[in-house]
DNA sequence: ACAGGTTTCTAATGCGCATCAGATCTATCG
DNA sequence: CGATAGATCTGATGCGCATTAGAAACCTGT
């Protein structure tokens, strides 16, 4: 803990900021009669109005602001809601995957009369990164969580204490007790199969990304799902697997030979196997959607402004932003009558790297 | 406020979690022991290893963790810096402009081991909606400040606390009252001139914006000192205003017919001048660089990733904010060697839409 | 005029931890 | 051997607020 000064006051910004005791002192009344009407509720039972305006005006002339974090202690609440990203909620290298659901979040915490608090792990993490910043999450009255990968201990540490927690994704794992808001990817992804075969596209391949996250299994399974009532094959081949440095111009070659008219990948917070298919395109020189049909899963909605260019669909991140956050400020409130698992469709687009079979 | 427990225990989050008092008990020592060992740092002086041991093992047995809360509460810090937009910070319509700053925060306030605490104007605002947040905003260690106007008067009042403040932009008109870190736009700007003067361009037009935020102002005075520099003449008509909707194809083309060989824009929150002319460009055919250059100062970082395609400069976004958390950080504890106004210079950006002229 | 009921406020206390001024006990010295 | 100097630990206290029990003043009806 850092130094601070004498006792009396801390050092830090709280230095000779306005406390209740001031207030009340300037009012003539008690701290506690300070408490009761600023934070008592609309209709504290019991005060006088005039001693509720002198305590009013002089908290307006002391401009008094609450300690949130003596408020917390003493009761339990503070009008703050946690946001903690498993990798850095701004990265450098990703596309602005989470931005959209930030404006998704930001709106509807306005909405609600909360304010974010952003939680970073700090750079010193050793094995466990996360264990330390799961644990001033409880700083905040709730806590979202987003992130491609979630930390099944920690997070199951987090969960035996009874801090209202949202994730942003879905995950079953824990069963009720992690409450989530998702998307679809299931039915979103069969939708974009049953799309490519009507459009005359029998031999379809999947280029998805190596790591296992949950979206992508469920990515996968609605492509076999698709593929299934369809009625088109799947084989061992039909899925592949990448993080792009092995998708080279003749691999793609060697597909589009083979008979194979359409691909269908997914994006990511990396995109790393979206993009490595449209490098391999361009280096082969197979357009879209002329020569290939392209269908990516939750196209990245910063891509391109303008009407759509990538054919598949879009998950609605900022829908499911604000969702979240009105099920965490439920959860907050205790509202019981909540559905603890959410999961919102997705919007297909048509976009323009899809066409009909060739 | 919400009812809790009866007392003893509130029924929140700290439902039974182990406090230290329980790992003195267990230990046979006192509570404060307890403080000393486990947070007194690590050559806590005066405590005998045996009870060091003692302490140790009970809070390990009872898988003790610190209340953060209790902690900030004590230790009258909180390590939270507040970030305050004087727009959406996460806005919708414009381009991701914050983006590259968020990343430098972000990254910075890890290193230094605070969280960011946002705040957003609550929806229902009225005449003056920053008055509100910019009193929440104390309930941080010190607040970051962006945005392309800022609120003078609630600013004012905000100065008048002893809150660490910083602000992202240049802005002098509070003095040495209110820290910064800005850009040097007008450096920046006239080198951009010399730039396509030494392609050989003389007549330069400079389109930009209607309002005159700091940042607006700071490049016009570069671009006329860069002029002036060349030796190149600004008349009344060499410095266009406009929010867009005038700047059509046929008046750039009457510019065109008139000479001009070359265009600087300024990018901004909405990129809206700059945007108009690419869209006029468009419209009538002209194309950079072959019939037209172009620069943009401070070229949109997420416009397309690959090499720079538009020349002008590089606003060093992320690095502006790393250091004003950096100075904020600063300001908190205190350093008073600290430089209140930093500006960082700007990277030329050759690009793509500058060539020798016509 | 007095018991019983209301209204309005205050004293006391605790949340979990950190800090500080001693208290206690042991080592060291002249 | 009394005295001084560490070495270890503890009691008391405060951080700013919320909560609760109950004091004080003020009514009401008989």
């Amino acid at each position: 803990m850092k130094p601070i000064g004498g006792p009396g006051r801390p050092a830090g910004s709280r230095a000779n900021r306005p406390r209740q005791a001031d207030i009340a002192r300037l009012a003539g009344v008690s701290q506690p009669t300070v408490s009761l009407i600023l934070s008592g509720g609309s209709a504290a039972v019991g005060i006088a109005d005039e001693t509720r305006r002198k305590v009013m005006a002089a908290a307006e002339q002391l401009g008094y602001m609450p300690d949130p974090i003596a408020k917390r202690l003493a009761a339990g609440q503070n009008n703050l809601l946690g946001l903690y990203t498993f990798t850095a909620t701004f990265p450098t290298e990703m596309s602005h995957a989470y931005h959209p659901f930030l404006v998704g979040i930001e709106q509807e915490s306005a909405a609600q009369g909360y304010d974010l608090l952003m939680f970073i792990a700090s750079s010193v993490t050793g094995e466990r990164p996360h264990a330390e910043v799961l644990n001033r999450v409880r700083l905040a009255d709730g806590c979202l969580f987003m992130g491609r990968h979630l930390p099944i201990r920690e997070m199951d540490r987090l969960l035996a204490t009874d801090l209202p927690v949202v994730y942003l994704g879905r995950h079953d794992d824990f069963g009720d007790r992690l409450p989530y808001v998702g998307a679809d990817y299931v039915t979103a992804t069969a939708e974009v199969v049953r799309h490519l075969a009507e459009l005359g596209h029998h031999r379809i391949l999947y280029v998805r990304e190596l790591d296992d996250a949950i979206s992508a299994v469920d990515r996968e399974a609605g492509f076999r799902r698709g593929m299934a009532e369809c009625g088109l094959p799947v084989d061992r081949s039909t899925v592949v697997r990448t993080d792009g440095s092995d998708l080279t111009a003749d691999r793609l070659r060697g597909w589009y030979e083979q008979g194979v008219t359409a691909i269908v990948t997914e994006a990511t917070d990396t995109d790393a196997a979206h993009r490595a298919v449209l490098t391999a395109a361009a280096t082969a020189g197979y357009r879209f959607p002329e020569d290939l049909s392209l269908a990516t899963l939750g196209a990245p909605e910063h891509a391109v402004p303008g009407p759509a260019f990538l054919s598949g669909f879009s998950v609605p991140r900022r829908e499911m932003g604000a969702a979240a956050v009105r099920l965490l400020t439920g959860l907050i409130a205790g509202d019981p009558s909540l559905a603890r698992h959410q999961l919102m469709s997705c919007e297909p687009m048509p976009g323009q790297t899809a066409g009909p079979a060739r």
